[in-house]
DNA sequence: GCCACCAAGCTAATGCTATTAGCCGCACCT
DNA sequence: AGGTGCGGCTAATAGCATTAGCTTGGTGGC
């Protein structure tokens, strides 16, 4: 019998489509083993179980992400980089919902290659407030914020949890827009 | 054998604190039944499985959430009624870290008592809003950021999402703060 | 060119989960 | 007191993850 020739990076890869054809939930090992054809306790020669292949998919959706939003915001300043930043980050979340949430667990403790991952991410976001002015507490806040908004508006958007009675885009940059206001004021907050 | 004297009901408010203890992926008909004293099939009298008693179970927390949310925004307007609701959004995902994911699931297409309990749920976001004035698209837009920011926060707030800098309830303040004035001026966003 | 080794695949077995089928007895209603 | 329905049970099935241990194919050393 032929060699499937698998690697690790190769389970982790097909997991992530396998996630976002059929949410996390259809992340199984029988369905990637039959998706890669092998058996399913082959996996195992490549990742540790169910739990480290999660993560491994973490690690590796966080890096593709935080690789995105470092590219939108390399350039821009104030309401551009906002805007790129934000476009970004809902464009990922549309395009693979099934690693995005992977993007947004935390990291276990003393897990320093997925919390490297983690860090980036969250400087991007970071980054993109830069323009503001924003220092200490006030710049915590506004990060804070903002990513409470850009996740909660793509779980909800990707749940269904918007009507359908007008575009999520619309209301996304109308969102942006707003806190680009608020940011520009938010020491009187 | 002394009966057990279940109910749908009694399963369903086991279930959650059940969640509420160990998070959604440990809610289980295995350990309900154990903590309920009975077989694991003896639950199918009650249920009609591990799906319905999810929907069961969000269908009554979306309930509870909408009564505190509709309570908080009473007699009240303006910033007043914006930071009751917010308050009570967060203090029922604080205290019932299992139950608040279940409030956020869309409900099946045709779940008229889970629609229902959803829609009073979103109407009293949107009631917090009525202060400000906003109309059609406006707000619309308004809602779904006030919503967004709200999920994200509470998610990523007990996921740990936030470092351990800055007590959770300062930024969140901030953040209600903000919306305060970005709402004020939605118009010109 | 052969051989030995290692890693990548396999089958088999275990245990946990949900679900279904079918049995039994308690408790209420008349 | 008796009948009946409902709430509990045990048994059986199927899918999942995980572990153990076997087999074989490819590759590097000689």
């Amino acid at each position: 019998m032929p060699r499937a020739g698998l690697t690790p990076a190769i389970v982790v890869e097909r997991g992530l489509d396998l996630a976002d054809e059929g949410g996390l939930e259809r992340l199984t090992l029988a369905a990637l083993a039959a998706r890669l054809g092998v058996a399913l306790p082959s996996l195992y020669k490549h990742v540790g179980g169910l739990d480290d292949l999660r993560r491994r998919m973490a690690v590796a959706a966080t890096a593709e992400l935080a690789r995105r939003l470092g590219e939108a915001v390399a350039g821009r300043s104030g309401l551009d980089a906002l805007t790129a930043m934000a476009e970004a980050y809902r464009r990922y979340a549309v395009e693979h919902p099934g690693g995005y949430p992977l993007t947004q667990v935390a990291p276990a403790a003393g897990d320093a290659e997925h919390e490297a991952e983690a860090e980036r991410a969250a400087s991007a976001v970071f980054a993109a407030l830069r323009g503001y002015g924003l220092e200490g507490d006030d710049a915590i806040d506004a990060t804070r914020a903002l990513r409470a908004a850009l996740h909660g508006f793509v779980l909800l958007e990707a749940g269904g949890g918007f009507g359908l009675s007008r575009p999520p885009g619309a209301s996304f940059e109308r969102m942006i827009a707003g806190f680009d206001a608020a940011f520009a004021a938010w020491r009187a907050g």
